[in-house]
RNA sequence: GGCGCGGUAGCUCAGUUGGUUAGAGCGAUCGACUCAUAAUCGAUAGGUCGGGAGUUCAAGUCUCCCCCACGCCA
């Protein structure tokens, strides 16, 4: 039995996400958590919601609500959203926990006797009206180059420059709208990511089986200009990690607040904590501290492309510049995006299915099968109607679903909700086992090498291989010259159905329960498919299932693609 | 403009260190079967592997140039 830590990216608390965020990052860590439990392996499975910065800021006001009720909303929401759709949490933290207040400002305690934060004095403007700093995003005025009369702080969004607060013209805050603004000194602090470089450069070198997304995205950033450059770590907000050293004050930082990018990933461990605290666990730092115990542990992020550089180069600067023994990751799977019929998902005009959406129109299995089997792991991939109709309607509802109609309905009509007894073994069965074996081992060779697509191309040709077996035995003409042999054709079936259920769990949980439960069984993860195929003996009651897939009609998806089909400029 | 991932059958994608007639699923066509959710199973058709040049006994697979799409950055 091995010891395997997943973590998912944490979704950012702001809204309710697309399936291009699941499938992104949640979904196919889940798959490989639920995987790998099903193989007897010590799993910890952790995410959380990323809940600081100006966005969650920004959008709180905009609902007329304090930040912290904000957040707390809506990682409810989300918590209930991922519950929705099967996600296995063993536990869903938050970033804004005690536990991950305590543990960054510790870490940035750590960083600065290790020589690796420095504090650097910028002019940052400052509204007296608000009595406080204007961050990017927080003060507009009219742009110096075009004249654009609404560019932000940091950019102008017309001709797409890069601004210096300071250069705006009538500048004035986004809270009050005053423009009593002056620019005043201020310190902040930045993580001195250049002076791990070559020590990130050689550890990304020696990851030479990640993903080619992964590696590539990271090498860039080390390469590109004069390299990897110091990151500014603090910013001033209310909201977030108030700046400290460990638990004593940080003379200067008054006010400020650590930055989200350096407070998140931190909460991949503080969630850890979060889940002993909660009374889940009883060890986290077996599982985060090599010296008590995670030597052993395989350390295995999820990601979309967005989130590679915090994942390869910064947070492991955070971690290899503590110097303390904190686990490193040991593999990186990284995500493309899913676009939506031609074009992106988005938020602001309405376009494509949102996850609560999804929820309400199929079940889960639904959108967990064709997300993953069309995984964007080499490249963007495209959601479509017609797609998601034929594969959804074509792999569960005719494969397998059908699968196990045909062969219950069939037993309890010719014999009865039992298992038949009688027959032996022949060629059929033998080649039966023979394909079944061969591919069970490909199905696990994809899975531990998280190969979503071609795992899911792989868990279908099993399902296939059950209705070939079928239609060449034809029970329902044996039954005609040899009961006993039909009988015996029929409780291959009826195991296999069960072998489905344990093999198919990852993917279609609850597809793979009802399978189990109308089967009367559980069961373990296969070491012999013979052995298996036999684990249903004669006489074992069960019961014909509702079918397990219905299939989408036409109508529905032609009302769905309007109705999510957005607006368009 | 720079950089990155891609450009393989109508569609979605596989193609290991270059090596026999380029593969799968869907869709299409034909056939078989009738237990089952008009499901299933089999067979067939369909590709000058984005374009060009080069290296090689041999290139989808390596090198160079160009084109297209998407994304990131400036």
């Amino acid at each position: 039995m091995a010891r395997h830590l997943i973590t998912s990216a944490i979704p950012y608390i702001n809204g309710i996400k697309h399936l291009g965020n699941l499938i992104g990052s949640q979904l196919p860590a889940d798959l490989y958590a639920r995987y790998l439990r099903g193989r007897g392996h010590d799993v910890l499975f952790l995410c959380a919601t990323d809940e600081h910065g100006t966005p969650a800021e920004l959008a709180a006001a905009k609902a007329g609500k304090p930040v912290a009720d904000y957040c707390a909303e809506m990682h409810a929401a989300q918590a209930k959203i991922a519950d929705g759709f099967g996600l296995s949490f063993d536990h869903f933290g938050r970033s804004s926990s005690p536990q991950n207040h305590a543990l960054t400002q510790s870490f940035a305690g750590r960083l600065l006797e290790q020589g690796l934060i420095r504090e650097v004095t910028e002019k940052m403007v400052y509204s007296n009206a608000d009595g406080r700093f204007l961050p990017d995003r927080y003060i507009e005025g009219t742009c110096p180059n075009c004249g654009f009369e609404d560019a932000r702080g940091d950019q102008c969004d017309h001709c797409t420059k890069q601004l210096d607060p300071t250069d705006l013209i009538d500048a004035h805050s986004t809270i009050s709208g005053s423009k009593d603004l002056e620019v005043r000194e201020t310190k902040h602090l930045y993580l001195r990511q250049s002076e791990l470089k070559d020590k990130l450069a050689d550890w990304i070198d020696s990851k030479t089986d990640w993903p080619i997304l992964t590696t590539s995205i990271a090498k860039k950033w080390l390469t590109d200009g004069d390299g990897l450059q110091d990151r500014g770590i603090t910013r001033d907000l209310d909201w977030g990690v108030p700046v400290k050293n460990g638990e004593n004050d940080w003379p200067g930082m008054e006010g400020k607040v650590f930055y989200v990018w350096f407070d998140a990933p931190i909460e991949y461990i503080a969630c850890a904590q979060e889940w002993v605290d909660a009374g889940k666990g009883a060890d986290w730092q077996s599982w985060w501290r090599t010296d008590a115990g995670a030597n052993d542990v395989r350390y295995t992020q999820f990601m979309g492309k967005d989130n590679v550089p915090f994942h390869t180069l910064s947070f492991p600067a955070t971690i290899m510049g503590m110097d303390q023994d904190w686990k490193l990751v040991d593999y990186i799977k990284s995500f493309n995006y899913l676009n939506y019929d031609g074009g992106q998902f988005s938020t602001s005009r309405g376009r494509g299915v949102f996850q609560d959406q999804a929820l309400e129109l199929l079940p889960a299995d639904y959108w967990r099968w064709w997300l993953l089997s069309h995984a964007p792991e080499s490249s963007d991939a495209e959601f479509t109607w017609e797609a998601f109709q034929t594969d959804a309607n074509k792999d569960l509802a005719d494969v397998l679903g059908n699968f196990v109609s045909r062969i219950t309905k069939f037993c309890r009509s010719k014999f009865d909700e039992t298992v038949p007894d009688g027959g032996t073994y022949g060629p059929l069965e033998t080649t039966l086992i023979d394909t079944l074996s061969t591919r069970l081992q490909a199905y696990e060779t994809h899975m531990d090498n998280v190969e979503v697509r071609k795992a899911a191309a792989e868990l279908r040709a099993i399902w296939v291989a059950g209705n070939e077996y079928l239609q060449e035995a034809a029970p329902w003409s044996t039954i005609k010259e040899d009961p006993a042999q039909a009988a015996c054709q029929v409780r291959i079936g009826l195991n296999l159905i069960r072998l489905y259920g344990i093999l198919s769990a990852p993917f279609i949980p609850e597809a793979a329960k009802t399978m189990l439960t109308a089967m009367n069984t559980s069961g373990n993860w296969p070491d012999d498919i013979a052995e298996s195929l036999a684990a249903l003996p004669a006489g074992h009651a069960f019961s014909v299932p509702e079918n397990l897939f219905r299939k989408i009609t036409d109508e529905e998806r032609e009302d769905w693609a309007e109705r999510f089909a957005g607006t368009r400029d």
